[in-house]
DNA sequence: CGGTTTTGACCGGCGC
DNA sequence: GCGCCGGTCAAAACCG
């Protein structure tokens, strides 16, 4: 466990961003007595230079090492020089510990501060993207229609219909007043994004009855829970986005799926949750059987996932999750639960705005961000909504040189949220021609790649990898340090997820301009 | 013996 | 209405 955890946080320091985000976090949380914390690394191997920075950083100790180190040598002196004084060091020793509880308190709430920090500014970023995205898309827009020319730009928003050009402006920040209520409960907007994490945060304090069916008002942070259990018997078939609209802003929620491509040998790719195979069937188009899985690190979660191999390149597993875990993930389990859960909200806050699919091509939408080559493709041949990280792509590949590409993709720029959506990326379109666009995203960044697969290569514990990935990405300073506040090992907010749910995968190796595929999430 | 996997049956949605 | 397909159920088999 402690070599697990061990390599996990390694894999996490791989990047600036935590280190600089627990630095800052911790400076912003710490109460104002405590003095900053500085880049600690407590699990290096190097004894020796821990020591000298230990030394060097001794003044500036947060007061749990502190105190603990203190207590250390008091406990030594009390055994050794102070037995005349049992009673006092008894006292002591009591008042100590007392402190150490406080301390340990103290740093309990800060990391639970943190990790929601992390999760709002996920939902935040991503909302801030898909808008940077639309903006881009209207003036590449304007442009091409002059010329008469049919940029990808403009298919995909041409493809996204009415509602998704216009207001793809998907402006949830400044809803009208007539549009108020849909808005905000159709789109992702940060406010929503920060409601629904905070939401998933409660998981973790609410005790849930594994017997006792979910409340009704729990239906938004439930639905893709219900969905994926889908029964199809609980939604709509028919996704008529105006009544979705209207009526139901769980809907596309509860059908959002976030897939994960990436190249394995295993038959599946270990996330840190426990699953239990409930059923296998044959897809049509693809030789490899399909397994569906269920969650069950709880009773009652309804999170499931479907496993099956890319039929183009058998070395590439595909793994679509849905559903919000309803209790308290492991660290590994929650990089992925993130993870899926901000590809979710992103995914629908683009979703909701189109009925068709459409494609963009982000790259370079982002110079400001070194991984901003991710892209992502929102096709309405999938039946649910879906976003698929791909973790596939090599740093020689050509992003999207595919055989045959989708009809219709709408790529967004996900910076370090890969994902594709599953063959039905690939798939034309046929079923659900109202269906909600699924997303493919690829990331092209060779630094991204890389570090995924060295994770991946080094460790089987693919959701380490896919957290290493991630928050490498999302910690990539823009400007030396980076002082973004947050950081992960949050909950799950696994509303599919993107903050990287302990997301899925497995190992990986070059990759094949195929990628992307795919469906929709933790 | 309990939990997991396998596998055929069943169900509902969708297209023709 | 029928058949196809995706998804789930549940009994039997399997495994540690």
């Amino acid at each position: 466990m402690e070599k697990e955890l061990r390599r996990e946080l390694t894999f996490l320091h791989s990047g600036d961003y935590l280190r600089h985000q627990n630095s800052s976090a911790l400076r912003n949380l710490t109460d104002d007595s405590n003095p900053p914390v500085k880049e600690l690394n407590l699990f290096s191997d190097d004894k020796q230079s821990y020591d000298q920075e230990s030394k060097n950083r001794s003044p500036r100790l947060p007061s749990l090492f502190a105190s603990s180190l203190k207590n250390g040598l008091n406990l030594m002196n009390s055994s050794s020089e102070n037995e005349n004084k049992p009673k006092e060091d008894l006292s002591t020793l009591q008042v100590k510990l007392a402190s150490l509880h406080e301390e340990n308190r103290k740093l309990k709430s800060m990391l639970e501060h943190m990790t929601k920090n992390y999760s709002d500014l996920q939902g935040q970023l991503l909302v801030a993207m898909h808008r940077q995205v639309q903006g881009q898309h209207q003036e590449q827009r304007k442009d091409g229609v002059s010329n008469g020319k049919s940029s990808p730009i403009r298919t995909a928003h041409e493809l996204m219909g009415p509602r998704a050009s216009g207001p793809l402006e998907l402006d949830v920040n400044e809803p009208s007043a007539s549009d108020n209520k849909t808005t905000q409960e159709l789109s992702v907007s940060p406010e929503n994004t920060m409601e629904v994490m905070s939401k998933e945060h409660d998981f973790e304090r609410i005790q849930i009855d594994p017997g006792k069916q979910i409340p009704v008002e729990d239906a938004t942070t439930d639905q893709t829970s219900q969905s994926w259990g889908g029964s199809p018997k609980s939604t709509p078939t028919k996704l008529d986005l105006g009544k979705e609209e209207e009526q139901a802003p769980e809907v596309p929620l509860r059908k959002a799926r976030v897939s994960v491509r990436a190249r394995s040998e295993a038959p599946m790719i270990s996330d840190g949750c426990q699953w239990r195979k409930y059923g296998q069937k044959m897809a049509k188009g693809n030789p490899c059987p399909r397994a569906y899985y269920r969650c069950t690190m709880a009773v009652g979660c309804p999170v499931r996932k479907q496993v099956q191999r890319c039929a183009d390149d058998k070395t590439i597993l595909i793994t679509t999750y849905e559903g919000k875990h309803n209790h308290p993930l492991p660290p590994a389990a929650m990089a992925m639960a993130n993870t899926t859960s901000a590809a979710a909200a992103m995914l629908l806050s683009g979703s909701t705005t189109s009925n068709e699919s459409s494609c963009i091509t982000n790259s370079g939408y982002f110079s400001p961000f070194p991984y901003a080559s991710t892209m992502a493709t929102l096709s309405a041949s999938a039946p649910f909504p879906t976003i698929t990280l791909d973790l596939t792509q090599g740093p020689n590949s050509v992003p999207f040189l595919r055989p045959t590409p989708p009809p219709a993709t709408f790529p967004v720029p996900l910076h370090g949220y890969t994902n594709l959506l599953g063959q039905s990326a690939f798939v034309p379109p046929p079923k659900f021609p109202h269906a909600l666009p699924t997303m493919q995203l690829g990331q092209h960044h060779s630094s991204m790649v890389e570090t995924v697969s060295a994770a991946i290569a080094s460790d089987p514990n693919f959701t380490a990898a896919l957290a290493a990935a991630i928050s490498t990405i999302m910690g990539t300073p823009r400007s030396g340090n980076g002082n973004i506040s947050n950081n992960n090992g949050g909950n799950n907010s696994a509303a599919p997820n993107l903050s990287i749910p302990g997301v899925p995968l497995g190992s990986g190796s070059p990759q094949l301009p195929q990628s992307c595929t795919t469906f929709s999430t933790n």
